[in-house]
DNA sequence: ACGGGCATGTAATATGTTACATGATTCA
DNA sequence: TGAATCATGTAACATATTACATGCCCGT
């Protein structure tokens, strides 16, 4: 996963709306950006250090009562010169790493319910949170009005929205093939694990020319193959 | 993002299929899961190892004129059963660093021509996968009736269709967006950036009763705050 | 009174990629 | 002839999470 160190630009983000201590950062990160990002404040803390040793951002000692001193920093020019700059970089790819899917790939080793169990899990969780998206729209649309920069953050969330969609519709088809799948091997004949190992195997090798190459950096259009 | 070793199960997955090298099985998964998974083969090689000396999978070495051995692993009964019991538990939801939603949601910081440019690309990026994934979809449709298990692989395809579409979709939501903002910003007052940040700021705290919460883990329903 | 949020940081650990090392074969 | 693929591994490094350390305040 390590290619550049997007953290900084996180934290630059959140700075960039005005000054803020590692601790809010991170609940910040957590509640606004959440469904499309995360920092553990075992990585924030580090960053703030070094962002301020290259004087990107300022940081002033607040101290209290309590007991551990308040830091809040503070971006400077130059933070959002450096922002600005990693806007007009073109965004790579998320990583790719979905569970669900690597489990589908080898569902056939087990009967098609416990994927269903699975397929069914996700979609509760995803209609809860079309629920939640739902209303948070409402609101955010409220505010464009009177701000009109309030249509990036309903951008992003609009993303979440189509792709709860999608995820949704995944997960009705998926029932629905694999409940056929089901009754299709009630009927048929049983027929051993390895023999059907072997089919894959032999499907996979037969694919080779068919498959479709993935291209795991936008930016250059050129592609080189991975 | 560690949570739990998932790399022992993409090669479990792959060795399920058949007695496989470690070469080959980093060739396999970029070939056959690089749209919904990767490894690398720093990675790979250590797995090997490890699922050997715990005895989920077993070494031959087939000594090579050339130079390296090649040293092919072979998935035991042992791993076969770990593999199906991986298969049963719910999988957890994808790591999120969506570098594009990220500068969306900062967006503002730059000309709203800037951010259409990024997505015009990713634009162009999908639209060519999508006629890939299509053509890969005529292929395997045609091998589900002679190996009905082609059905999961096809299911993984589907997943990326959906998943594509939904993306388009939000590409062209985006531009029209965009646009309309850089319209309206051209006929309206030119407004101070630092007092652009600060209403954001305001937007945030106002918008705190409103958030969706974001639950990192499907499998508690019960969704310990996060 | 006990758990969670507030609050800051460090250290241990896990995970992941890339560079290095080495060299044959194949294809344009 | 030079790049890509085949082929296997290790080591250096980057990145990320969680545990530890410490302690107040607030609500139930």
């Amino acid at each position: 996963m390590p290619r550049e160190n997007k953290t900084r630009f996180a934290v630059l983000a959140m700075l960039s709306l005005g000054p803020r201590s590692g601790y809010d950062i991170q609940r910040q990160i957590r509640r606004t950006l959440g469904h499309f990002w995360s920092e553990s404040h075992g990585q924030i803390y580090p960053t703030l250090r070094k962002l301020r040793s290259e004087g990107l951002a300022t940081a002033r000692t607040l101290p209290k009562k309590g007991k551990p001193d308040r830091n809040v920093f503070s971006i400077t020019p130059d933070g959002r010169e450096a922002l600005r700059n990693w806007l007009g970089r073109p965004p790579e790819p998320p990583p790719v790493r979905n569970e669900m899917l690597l489990k589908t790939f080898v569902g056939w080793h087990v009967p098609p319910s416990v994927l269903v169990q699975h397929v069914e899990q996700l979609k509760t969780y995803y209609t809860d949170l079309e629920g939640q998206y739902q209303k948070f729209a409402r609101f955010l649309k409220t505010r464009v009005a009177e701000n009109v920069d309030a249509t990036y953050w309903l951008l992003t969330l609009r993303s979440g929205q189509l792709y709860i969609e999608a995820r949704l519709r995944w997960c009705d088809e998926a029932v629905t093939t694999l409940r056929r799948v089901e009754r299709d091997q009630a009927r048929a004949p049983k027929c051993r694990q390895t023999a059907r190992s072997a089919r894959m195997n032999k499907l996979i090798a037969e694919a080779k020319a068919a498959l479709p190459k993935p291209m795991n950096r936008v930016q250059d259009g050129v592609k080189k193959n991975v």
